[in-house]
DNA sequence: CGGCGGCGTTGACAAAAATCAATGCCAGAA
DNA sequence: TTCTGGCATTGATTTTTGTCAACGCCGCCG
């Protein structure tokens, strides 16, 4: 056991390194580090790539997310054991702080891929996958958690909007106009948004009334202007009921039909 | 391309398949099967396994978890090329309907995980971590969009002292009893389940004062009863101020300090 | 045609939680 | 020791959301 490493902490880890064989085990060993946060610094922003993977060793980690606005979701706390850091690269999104005083078991990301480089590509692309949809739910914690109704349902209507985006806005008589079909029934959009139907319907009622989305029939709805739907997805709803904001390229979103 | 096959949609997949090997593709597409699911129809319930795994190939799945008392909340909705099924087995404890009418293109689970056994233990571990923090998200979601104050700091209480229980437990002078200490401030609670400090406060009160838990100081929580926290974490807190329920043993958690 | 049932909307009202404000508790600094 | 600042609690009040109830729309089926 090197005197730089952590003694013996890799072999307790959880998930990761416990099925490394003893080879493996020693290199990783060998490049192990110990570091320390005190209670409330932060370990990475939400727009860093640590450095290094990592093990909590003791005290409590907390995932969070701040809106524009200040408010804040967390999304993830750490215990001892638990596993920290985003294996295949790109920062989380997400702010990673000791809540506690902390100390964490790191290895350099570099020598850990090495050892993930003989993997074949399919394990990657599915834990690709898995990190991509561990995403979009702790996305959808923080509008759960600190989103009003109003917020929630324009949030719900401009995911759609943008998986549908180009795929049905020809056609529709508006310029940069995007349409498309609910899959959901009104009482699955409060089940998917912890609301109810009748929150969701009045929601639904007052976007409409202030033109940010239109509806034709109870299913298909029209979005004239993205930025005034995003802007209601992440603002309290008066501000988005303003004017739209003038388009960089001078452009207006406006009914030809 | 086999008669039986769904005609090159393997191709297509998102995510999994697409760094497949030709032989591993052909493989595969030879066992593919076209799957149709009309709008509402259950695919898996929550304590079953898929035989198979699939991709979206036309409309809308849904994966929801329905609260005892039939409270519900949807904590993903998969479009077209989305992956359906847990690759690494075992029941996902949330249950996937068709939201719309659905196609999905299958395969068979014991001939993906043939291709998927050759891979070593690391990456396959990191996918088992990843998927847990995923159904610990989105377990979170139910617990966001769905439960009352009460139930949000009843479930918190809860998940730190099934971490701790039996760590220190022993020497508070009670049977039974689990002892911890909170990590968080309040106004960390609140972020943690989506509630203001002053909502967490009144309710860690609340539980306080119908005995289901108490308090050392500031941060130090002594559970005397699971059994009631659990209650209180699941159900309108009336009931969980009534006595405990006798345990089937007999015994009953008393101070004998 | 008319009745029916599912879904959606709307209004009146009630309940839950947030907000605002005052105060208490406690640890650390002066 | 006292002062101070951060955290926590509590009460009064407002806002938001949920609940209950009525009604409209529409497609389906007898």
């Amino acid at each position: 056991m090197p005197a730089s490493g952590c003694d013996g902490c890799i072999a307790r880890h959880k998930g990761l390194c416990s099925a490394l064989s003893p080879d493996e085990l020693a290199r990783l060993s060998a490049v192990a580090r110990r570091r320390r946060f005190a209670a409330g610094q932060t370990i990475v922003d939400d727009q860093q790539e640590l450095p290094y993977l990592a093990n909590v060793l003791s005290g409590v980690v907390k995932l969070t997310k701040t809106l524009v606005d200040g408010r804040e979701q967390i999304v993830e706390l750490q215990f001892p054991a638990d596993f920290v850091g985003r294996p295949l690269g790109g920062p989380s999104g997400f702010r990673a702080e000791a809540a506690i005083n902390v100390e964490l078991c790191t290895f350099a990301r570099s020598r850990f891929e090495q050892v993930m480089r003989a993997v074949p590509g399919v394990e990657r692309r599915l834990l690709q996958h898995t990190l991509d949809a561990l995403d979009a739910a702790r996305a959808w914690m923080v509008l759960l958690g600190r989103k009003t109704a109003a917020e929630k349902v324009a949030s719900f209507l401009l995911i759609l909007a943008q998986r549908f985006r180009g795929a049905a806005g020809a056609g529709s008589g508006w310029v940069n106009a995007v349409r498309f079909e609910l899959p959901l029934t009104r009482g699955e959009m409060a089940d998917f948004l912890g609301l109810t139907i009748e929150t969701v319907s009045r929601n639904m009622t007052r976007l409409r009334s202030i033109g940010v989305i239109r509806l034709q029939g109870m299913r298909t709805v029209i979005v004239p202007d993205m930025e005034r739907l995003t802007a209601a997805s992440e603002c309290p709803l008066e501000h988005a009921a303003q004017e739209p904001a003038p388009r960089p390229d001078g452009m207006r979103a406006v009914c030809v039909g």
